[in-house]
DNA sequence: TTATATGCGACAATTTTGGTCGTATATATT
DNA sequence: AATATATACGACCAAAATTGTCGCATATAA
């Protein structure tokens, strides 16, 4: 509970990765091997980045990706949540798929801490992790 | 990923009604079904709090549980932490089982992030929830 | 004695997460 | 043109975590 998903790990490596790295392109396999991360999942998390336009693709031999700039002043939270999906302490901070949610007594304290956390996730930066 | 378990909502759930009814002894069933918790689900949680002292427990017709007053003063970190298991945004801010540990480039950014998250939740008590 | 409560272990179902495989497509190099 | 190497992508599988169920033992009030 309360983790990270190896995705987002993935992802934020591979972008602190493009960071340093970023006057050169980088492979999937160079990352994967570097980092001991499986090569297709990490590939994946690439691909989806590139969708996302946070990083350029170069396709064929001697292909690659490369971390576009902007992309470090986007704030973490909305770098995780376009990745994953939206974040929340408890289901119906998301949506209202919830059998409780009618009887439900903690809803509103629960909710309080939730806009708490997200206020401080909000102020980090994808720069702060992959500087 | 990012959420607290249906184990500690039903928890702190269960916990916000022995407080309301902190005269009375309530039984799991009363609860359960109030709420619209799996009864076997609640009632194991329940077990946990007693064995961990937090709540006290009356077995026999009429029995029930009751909160204890010295709960409420406890920080809701620690409440969740002895429920279900340490919390980390990441495997290695808990133990050292990750393949990526040695070869890691966000090991510290992520720590710090979980810091600072950790004190956030250090200052919300078990009563913010309850109360 | 009976009804009703907690206590507890084994286990089953479900969901989420993490990882694999196959194939198509693009491109630099030879 | 052929080859090697890279990204793109969908289908699928495996593992792990979470959530829920069942059965039985024990305690106690009425």
């Amino acid at each position: 509970m309360f983790k990270l998903t190896r995705k987002s790990e993935y992802a934020l490596i591979a972008l602190r990765h493009l960071q340093i790295n970023h006057d050169t392109l980088s492979s999937s396999k160079e990352i994967s091997q570097i980092y001991m991360i499986p090569r297709e999942v990490l590939a994946k998390v690439l691909q989806k980045m590139v969708k996302l336009n946070y990083i350029d693709a170069h396709k064929g031999s001697n292909g690659g990706y490369k971390i576009k700039k902007s992309l470090n002043e986007m704030r973490l939270v909305e770098f995780i949540e376009k990745m994953e999906g939206p974040l929340g302490l408890v289901d119906c901070n998301i949506n209202e798929n919830c059998d409780q949610i009618q009887y439900c007594n903690i809803k509103m304290p629960i909710n309080k801490i939730n806009e708490n956390i997200k206020s401080i996730l909000n102020k980090i930066k994808v720069a702060d992790i992959t500087t």
